[in-house]
DNA sequence: TAATAAGTTTATATATTTGTAAACATATAA
DNA sequence: TTATATGTTTACAAATATATAAACTTATTA
């Protein structure tokens, strides 16, 4: 596989979390598995919508689905999803403390 | 800060992984800190592309940019990025090796 | 069987992102 | 001063992603 392919498919998966319900839906699932219902119930989003979010992370690897008679369940395909999830919130973090800082030199 | 407002911030920096050339800008970079032009030849990205992919990075946090006379340099803001990268990467094998075992099975 | 419930899929309008080209700004060299 | 080199910014067309609504599938219930 060339290098150009990897960092292609690198990106797709990046962009399964590049939205701000799909990164609700992972810090609310966890270490855990929630049914379709549950996590349309904490998020708030219309099922459609929701669907198809899952949907999308479900096909980049960063969920597996599980179905059990008309129900869906969901959870992270591996808590390195989590992790990496966490890091990039500590890079935000990060971020926001050093605007902090330099409002505070004004 | 509401949880939205946090989503909507954590999604935005996650969007700034979420395109191949970033993803390779980010492997190029590792620790080390690199100007315009040699990131410009590594890549091979047209210099009016590559300005705005850099400069993406460097609003979301992703990025550090220091100017010196006519020239820029980069480096990460963090070795957060390249571990969340790394992990994100890891994601990727962990699908890819289920694929294969799948593959197998046939 | 007919109705309902739980999700999924499709269609589509809108919004966002991207690549390209051209114009621009600015530090340095001639 | 004029020219050049190094990026940056702007404008815009094309590609992608998103939200919403409606239609659909399928398992369960009445």
């Amino acid at each position: 596989m060339s290098d150009k392919t990897i960092y292609q498919l690198h990106a797709d998966a990046c962009k399964a979390l590049a939205h701000a319900i799909r990164i609700e839906i992972i810090d609310i699932l966890g270490e855990i598995e929630l049914g379709f219902g549950e996590i349309s119930k904490k998020t708030g989003v219309a099922k459609s919508s929701l669907s198809q979010h899952l949907s999308v992370m479900v096909e980049k690897g960063i969920l597996t689905q599980r179905k059990e008679g008309l129900n869906s369940y969901f959870k992270l395909s591996t808590p390195k999803v989590e992790e990496a999830c966490q890091l990039m919130r500590e890079v935000l973090i990060e971020r926001l403390e050093k605007t902090q800082d330099l409002l505070k030199t004004l």
